[in-house]
DNA sequence: CTGCCACTTCAAGCCGACTTGAGGTCAAGA
DNA sequence: TCTTGACCTCAAGTCGGCTTGAAGTGGCAG
């Protein structure tokens, strides 16, 4: 399939296909002309990345894990990694929580909303002078 | 407190702080001299600022949700918001239970994988030609 | 009173992930 | 055959969120 295909399966702009197989997240089977060819399979492996993504990994990352031979990722990285996740999901519920409640909340601000504080403070738990996640 | 005490205590560099002053994200209270001086209540602030970063608001959204008279945000874009985390939240979560599996299988690649491949299809699922969330 | 040095300002730089623009190529339909 | 226009390359630009560097200031220990 030509890049336009993939870019029509994948929701993904030719631009961003072009980029990936430039940091080598994905490959081309060959060229009809100048133009890129993909193997259909490539799908399947825009969709990992784009989950990937998701989740906050970058590119490089990303790339290291999909790879072959791959450097080997220890399990320790690996367990670090889904922590850090474990982590970050939580923050994202308290705040998706957070929001439904601020959408039928009457305060005048959210600040001003003993729930709201009740939640941020939820949020800071076990976080005394460490606050949330930096980086990453 | 001076802004290296709000530095230590929240653990956000005093080069972050400043930055966020300047984007109307924090105020300080007055100065001693140049030095910026702060009320304790920033440090509850920085909690909400960090948890919405780590729930991927910008900047300027996080901003706009904090403000006292607030441009009133409409509900129907705090459900939104909210659906958008949610779907986040099930690919991160995917994401940390695939990073488990990969930890513990002993396949050469995990593209390879049979259960890691299961994983993937799932966190397709619903998304035919659509991929997982881009601009977010 | 003096000197230190943690603070200040402002502009510029950096990283990650793309996007955009200019200028070039070539497979395919009329 | 000729034209078309979707693809190509490569460099530069953008956006968000900071960080860094140079040059200045002023509270406070000695």
């Amino acid at each position: 399939m030509e890049i336009s295909d993939v870019a029509k399966q994948s929701g993904i702009p030719a631009s961003t296909l072009r980029y990936y197989e430039e940091r080598g997240l994905i490959r081309s089977t060959g060229r009809r002309g100048l133009r890129r060819l993909f193997d259909t399979d490539v799908l399947e492996r825009l969709g990992l990345i784009s989950l990937g993504r998701a989740a906050g990994f970058k590119l490089d990352e990303i790339a290291a894990m999909m790879s072959p031979d791959g450097p080997r990722i220890e399990r320790a990285a690996l367990i670090a990694k889904a922590d850090e996740l474990d982590k970050k999901i939580r923050q994202m519920t308290i705040m998706r929580d957070g929001l439904h409640h601020a959408a039928k909340c009457r305060a005048p601000s959210h600040m001003e909303c003993p729930t709201f504080r009740r939640i941020l403070r939820a949020a800071m738990k076990g976080n005394p002078g460490g606050m949330i996640a930096r980086k990453g």
